[in-house]
DNA sequence: CTTGGAAAGTCAACAAGGCTGACATAAACT
DNA sequence: AGTTTATGTCAGCCTTGTTGACTTTCCAAG
């Protein structure tokens, strides 16, 4: 019952174990954890400035990606217009994002951290690298291939093409 | 700038470049990225029956260790009773979940899939199981080894025993 | 030059799923 | 008998997602 998967697959000869519905399970619950563990530094810093995992997101971005637009970022975190556009404006209120009219195409904004948002994002990723370097170190390089290996291949195709228009990340 | 923590932690001559700052951005990407593929199947399936993700994460564990207490569950799932509860009600309600009084501590209840409610899990997990399987598959074995290792790290202590108690996976 | 449509913003209403605080009940423990 | 524990429940709040409707701006094609 349990490997009734490896069962199916086992070709060669080869050990598929890694197959088995047990060991899917490990994989679907190591991710559930591992992305609490992932959010949960990030998380608590945002909770001294009142703002949510959604403002994270649109800063990391808007860094990434200085002077993207409000449609792209769009597509990249796929939510509605509303919604990001809610984050969005508090941000610009408070002085974190710089919200400038294109020169090309008036009607598109683009989007920059002002000093006072670089600095948040700079709190925020180095919080959150701080945890990744930790598990990087602890794994070694060649478990970190395999993780970035699996966690591409469990993107979307669109979700894919972001990933890899953000640099290439000296692969 | 870019390397400047690979040039900290390099030691015997080791390439550490999996350290350098874009790596680590890389691979906090990947995480988000990845996550919302994750999700993607069994969120669309749950729509279906008008339940969320927090539905999901109670059928889940629910399933992994049949007649766990709501205690237990709390603090796996790391919310309020609260939340849980609200969860847990529309899922007795709905015929879904069995919650049976404690025969040796009669204020606990133990919580059982009913067929139903294990007709929905199976039908979740397979989608999730299936696009892990092909994640795994695509990769490989000695990715999903540096995968799991990488995740494992990333958790928080807490969550890290959870994980290690949900059975060893045939590791 | 006019007009169609894209990009952006805004308002309103709603839902899921977190949270806190207060309180109730039953059972177990001391 | 009194306290602690496990659970459930009510009320109210927040964030962050949704849909739908509408406006303004403005590029670009006819």
């Amino acid at each position: 019952m349990a490997d009734r998967n490896a069962a199916n697959v086992m070709g060669r000869g080869e050990s598929l174990l890694f197959l088995t519905d047990d060991q899917l399970r490990r994989g679907i619950e190591a991710m559930f954890f591992a992305y609490r563990g992932f959010t949960a530094d990030p998380d608590r810093i945002l909770q001294d400035y009142s703002y949510g995992r959604a403002h994270h997101r649109a800063i990391h971005f808007i860094n990434r990606t200085p002077g993207t637009t409000v449609n792209n970022l769009l597509s990249i975190l796929g939510v509605t217009k509303q919604s990001l556009n809610r984050v969005l404006r508090t941000l610009v209120e408070d002085g974190l994002v710089d919200s400038r009219v294109g020169t090309r195409d008036k009607r598109e904004r683009h989007l920059f951290l002002t000093p006072k948002g670089a600095t948040l994002e700079r709190e925020l990723s180095e919080a959150q690298r701080n945890r990744m370097r930790d598990a990087y170190r602890a794994a070694g390089p060649e478990a970190v291939a395999g993780f970035r290996t699996v966690l591409e291949q469990m993107m979307n195709q669109e979700m894919r093409r972001h990933y890899l228009e953000g640099g290439d990340g000296a692969r």
